[in-house]
RNA sequence: GCCGCUGUAGCUCAGCUGGUAGAGCGGCGCUUUCGUAAAGCGUAGGUCACCGGUUCAAAUCCGGUCAGCGGCUCCA
């Protein structure tokens, strides 16, 4: 089976769908059908009528049907006018202005089209002349093709779900309802892939993050805004430790800044004006001033660096600080750690000259590497560059230097990356890194950003050696991102199965009997002076003891089912011979005691 | 924000077409002191998310609010 092929099926499966949709519910007007990623989808409006995901049932059936009568898929070709006047006849509101579109300008890719021509009567030439139809029973449908020979070659199919969709993305078109199935070429490959996406479900951060005991939402803090529990809140503090104590061995100096700020620093940073309607506001009940709750942090960064004069020998100034902020997204976008309210950076800013550039991104880019390496994540990196538009602010010169550091930064570091002219922010070009994990999804993780605009809007300068004033060239840089998103993609590679370091509990104890207490006492002891160096540095071990009077297939069962890494059994075998039981995921060893805070380091 | 679905004990869930709530786990008590994924018995937990409406009667029907989930770029 080649990818035409199952192309092929897909999408004649959305024409089924929508045949079958149309015997259901006659009136039916279609929108758009086409193949997306593991399926299709079609683009339906019933007028007042929904389906609901119980109805997928009935619809599967009619559709299991279809494919039995073994319709042929007939194409044939019409003039565009006599199309127009078929959707007209038809009553296919959305086809007519589709065809409209194919006529005025020979696509129907809204991102092709100018806008505010989108949908109207295309009078004039023709940009082409005729168009196909496909037809199979009594379906008819506009379509360029191609589709299997007929009916009975569709593979296998599950309709998936139900969702709102506006008619061509545009919020204030009228919304259709959205019939999403995924289609494979056989049985076998749907049944894999329906055992993928229950795969990705059990290790859905939201699910895990409940059982593991992590963090938290309560309704009366609010949609979006997570709280953290005393496990969650040690995955917080050790992720922004490691990514903090990375770049401290290269010279950043921790910060801090408040969170909430006068309008003014946004309205001179130029955020004020793109970010605006994102900003919660706050209000002073002694002065006049608005005040926002920060929703990034560089322009206060660029306060601290124009606290006093700067030389080019202090160059370059590297702050970093790990803080909240607050960001108004839209209730709908909300969802689990990945979007939410209040989101934490560990954010760093350089104020570098330009020819130290490369330098800087060098050591950044070494402590994202060693950092997902850590997490057995593999990175890659896109480089984004600006093209020849004038959309761009920063002398061409400048770009074109910087951009050169970027590159050779990254092919020293010898990262996988990809180039991409015109996806440069408009202040700077920059590097985005997404992160593979477990079960074969990306996700975008750190980012590096060069920035030429802020040093000019807030007049940062430091003096060169003539005693001239030069402006610095920013560079942001955040290799968590939001420590909530990277838990989230941590939580879902791992299945809640920390490494060692990381794991909220690293070691439960856990007793046979009460005879044996005395030697419990020992190990704690041990335990407790054993301090972790690697890769978090001065980590000490967390631990706890199941002195509980149950059995121990319980308390197994338990420790397991909180994923402790390391689970350590005490019985009375064990302190007449001065060892330890160490059960771990995939085994278990016997250790003298006075090995086990060696052991402990080493994994 | 918009569309659809969902909200029952701490957790996972049952409760059909309206007749004023149920299981397992967990908790607590007693017994049991046990060697690698759930010992036994007993017992206490719920304004059925919240507010309002229909009804003799609402977890169940209707409306609103809050929250969670799936979507809202993808050329006929």
């Amino acid at each position: 089976m080649n990818e035409d092929q199952l192309y092929a099926m897909r999408h004649s499966l959305a024409h089924i769908t929508a045949a079958a949709v149309q015997r259901l519910w006659p009136g039916a007007k279609f929108g758009v059908g086409p193949v997306i990623e593991d399926g299709f989808y079609y683009d339906i409006d019933l007028g007042e009528t929904k389906i609901s995901e119980q109805q997928f049932n009935k619809i599967e059936k009619v559709m299991r049907r279809i494919i039995a009568e073994k319709q042929e898929f007939i194409c044939s070709t019409c003039p565009i006018n006599e199309a127009i006047d078929w959707a007209k006849e038809t009553g296919q509101p959305y086809k007519e202005e589709l065809l409209n579109d194919l006529k005025r300008a020979g696509t129907t890719r809204a991102a092709d089209l100018d806008m505010s021509e989108m949908g109207t009567i295309a009078s004039g030439n023709s940009a082409m002349d005729e168009v196909s139809f496909y037809t199979n029973g009594s379906f008819k449908d506009l379509c360029r093709g191609p589709h299997v020979a007929n009916t009975k070659e569709v593979g296998a199919f599950k309709l998936m779900r139900i969702a709102g969709a506006y008619w061509r993305g545009n919020e204030n078109n009228p919304q259709m309802q959205r019939l999403y199935g995924v289609a494979f070429a056989t049985d076998e490959e749907l049944d894999n892939y329906l055992e993928r996406l229950e795969q990705a479900k059990q290790r859905d951060h939201r699910k895990l993050g409940k059982e593991l005991d992590l963090y938290t939402m309560s309704p009366l803090v609010g949609a979006g805004l997570p709280l953290f529990t005393p496990r969650g809140t040690i995955l917080r503090d050790l992720a922004a430790q490691y990514s903090n104590q990375l770049r401290q061995g290269f010279g950043f100096e921790k910060v801090w800044t408040p969170h909430i700020t006068k309008k003014e620093l946004y309205e001179a940073s130029g955020h004020w004006a793109k970010f605006g309607g994102e900003l919660f506001l706050v209000k002073s009940q002694e002065t006049s001033d608005e005040m926002a709750l920060k929703p990034m942090n560089c322009p206060h960064h660029t306060q601290i660096f124009a606290s006093k004069p700067r030389s080019y020998r202090d160059m370059p100034v590297r702050f970093l600080e790990t803080t909240t902020d607050y960001r108004d997204e839209k209730t709908g976008e909300l969802g689990g750690l990945n979007r939410v309210r209040s989101l934490t950076q560990d954010d760093s800013h350089v104020f570098a000259r330009p020819d130290q550039i490369e330098g800087e991104i060098n050591s950044l880019l070494a402590s994202a590497r060693q950092l997902y390496g850590e997490l057995g994540m593999e990175l890659r990196v896109r480089l984004s560059y600006r093209d020849s538009s004038d959309r761009y602010i920063g002398e061409m010169k400048l770009w074109q230097s910087a951009q050169a550091q970027l590159k050779a930064a990254v092919e020293a570091n010898g990262l996988y990356y990809y180039e991409q002219e015109g996806e440069a922010a408009f202040y700077g070009p920059k590097i985005d890194f997404m992160a593979t994990d477990a079960i074969g999804r990306e996700h975008q993780v750190a980012t590096v950003q060069l920035d030429f605009v802020q040093p000019k809007r807030f007049g940062l300068g430091y003096n060169d050696a003539d005693g001239q004033m030069q402006t610095p060239v920013m560079i942001h840089c955040a290799l968590l991102g939001s420590i909530e998103r990277f838990l989230s993609v941590v939580i879902e590679h791992t299945a809640g199965w920390f490494p060692f370091w990381l794991a909220p509990e690293q070691i439960r104890i856990l007793t046979i009997n009460d005879t044996i207490l005395e030697y419990v006492d020992e190990i704690t002891s041990i335990i407790a002076e054993t301090v972790l160096m690697r890769p978090v540095k001065y980590n000490e071990i967390r631990y706890s003891v199941d002195v509980r009077n149950e059995s121990l297939g319980k308390k197994i069962r338990e420790a397991v089912s909180m994923k402790i890494p390391v689970q350590i059994i005490v019985g009375p075998k064990d302190r007449e011979a001065c060892t330890v039981s160490v059960r771990l995921r995939d085994g278990e060893t016997v250790l003298a005691l006075s090995d086990l805070s060696e052991y402990l380091r080493t994994l």
